[in-house]
DNA sequence: GGCGTGACCCCAT
DNA sequence: TATGGGGCCACGC
């Protein structure tokens, strides 16, 4: 149709805009709310993201709760979640369900069958 | 046009 | 609780 929107990548950077601070998502969670298993893509897009200050990358964490990879570092980027609030231990998030953010359902796929 | 890479995820041991 | 192996997708060269 008209457009794309642009890139899968975008995408995943409107979705980081959403997220409060003190709480956290998931690649997999990401590339779910946007019905695709590119959750190796959502990690390639924010590590193509330059705008680590417009777009909040820092909030996201890996599914097993481990801090995952950050351009300043993983260290600064658990520096920075602890300063919002999250709970950080040893480089792991502590109770992720309590700090995971859910995103709504896509319009496109309301209702039915999500994968073929 | 095709191939390798990567801020990953899941399951089995 | 760790560790290993296999699989998935979009992007850049």
């Amino acid at each position: 149709m008209h457009s794309d929107n642009g890139n899968f990548h975008e995408r995943c950077y409107a979705l980081l805009k959403q997220i409060p601070a003190g709480k956290v998502t998931t690649y997999g969670e990401i590339a779910r709310a946007l019905n695709s298993r590119a959750y190796r893509a959502v990690g390639t897009a924010m590590a193509s993201n330059r705008q680590l200050f417009a777009i909040p990358c820092h909030r996201v964490v890996r599914s097993n709760g481990a801090i995952g990879g950050y351009a300043l570092g993983p260290d600064k980027k658990a520096e920075l979640l602890i300063n919002e609030g999250v709970t950080v231990k040893n480089g792991r998030v502590g109770q992720l369900d309590a700090v995971m953010h859910r995103f709504p359902a896509l319009p496109e796929s309301t209702g039915g069958k999500r994968y073929p």
